[in-house]
DNA sequence: TGCCTTATCGAAAATGGTTTTCAATAACTA
DNA sequence: TAGTTATTGAAAACCATTTTCGATAAGGCA
C-alpha cells in the first residue's frame, strides 16, 4: 500500500539531503520512522507513529514526537485536523492541497489551485490551506 | 471594535433561539462569555476567552470551555489551527471561509467559494475548510 | 409571585498528550 | 579507529482539557 501521489524514493532522498545539510544524524530510529511514514498514506498521530515502527525497530514515543516536530518544521510533513485530532502525514514539498478521509485518515494530494485570483482588500495573505473533507472511495463501499 | 463582518445581534438572537430549542439555560455565565466572543473579531484560546470575560462577570475556566464545545458543536462557532494552536472564534452558521492573521489573530470572513466545479475522482466530498493565512492591515503597519 | 425541577456552575481532582531532562549510546568525521 | 557530539529513551515534569460532584440558579408552572 504505497501513497500514489507521492514520488517516495524522491522524497526519501530530498529528506535524507535536507538532514545531511542541517548536520542531523540518519539513526537507525529516524530510518525507521521515515518508512512508517513513507509507506502510509494515512494521517497518523504520534502515538500510531509510534506503534507501527515497532514492527521494523525499537522506537521510543519521544524520537516520533521528535521526528515529526522536525520533519514539520522543515516542510516536509503537515499537521491536518481530522475528527478533532491533529495528525501528521509527510507531504511533498511543493504547493498543495489535501482530500482527506475523515473516516480512515486516508490523505490524498491535488495540485489544482484556485486562490491565486481572490481580492483580500488589504490584507495581505502569505500563505493558505484548502482541505476538502470526505469520504475516500474505500470507505465508501464499506460503510453505508 | 466590532466584528464588522459578522451581524452580531442577528447571531446572538440565534443563538439564543438554539440554544431555548435545545432545552438550555441562558446563564450570566453564557451571557458574559458570549458577550466577549461577539465584540472580538479574534480567535481565542479558552484561556483567552475566561479571562476576558473576568471584567464583567465572575466565570469559571471551565465554563469556557464548555460553552466553546457548545458553540462549535451546534455550528456558532469554529475551531482555526493558528501556529500550532486551537484557537475558536464565533461564525456565522452559513458557508465562508477565513483570512487569518497570524500576528495577532484575527479571523475576517470571506463568503468567494470557487471549489464547487473541481473534479475530485472517486473521492466523496461533504465538506471542505479554506484558510488564507497572512497579516491584516493593522498588523503590517505595526511591525517592519 | 413563589416553588420546584433540573440544567448549570466551578473548584478540585483526574486525565492524558506532549515536552523536558539527562545519562548512555551510536553516527559521522578526521 | 578514535573522538566528538547528535541522538536516544525512560522517567519526570508539564500543562491543557475533562470529569466529578455538591451547591446554585434559570425558567416553567401553579
Amino acid at each position: 500500500m504505497t501513497a500514489s501521489n507521492r514520488d517516495d524514493e524522491k522524497l526519501k532522498s530530498e529528506i535524507r539531503l535536507r538532514f545531511h545539510q542541517l548536520g542531523q544524524r540518519f539513526t537507525q530510529e529516524r530510518e525507521a520512522l521515515l518508512a512508517v511514514l513513507l509507506t502510509t498514506d494515512r494521517a497518523l498521530t504520534p502515538q500510531e507513529l509510534y506503534e507501527a515502527a515497532q514492527k521494523s525497530e525499537t522506537v521510543g514515543l519521544t524520537t516520533a514526537y521528535r521526528i515529526i516536530e522536525t520533519l514539520t518544521r522543515i516542510g516536509f510533513a503537515q499537521v491536518i485536523l481530522i475528527n478533532g485530532e491533529l495528525r501528521y502525514r509527510l507531504c511533498s514539498p511543493t504547493h498543495h492541497h489535501h482530500m482527506v478521509c475523515t473516516q480512515c485518515q486516508k490523505v490524498e494530494e491535488f495540485a489544482e489551485c484556485q486562490l491565486e485570483g481572490l481580492d483580500y482588500g488589504s490584507f495581505h495573505p502569505t500563505s493558505h490551506r484548502v482541505e476538502i473533507f470526505g469520504l475516500c472511495e474505500q470507505c465508501q463501499k464499506g460503510s453505508s
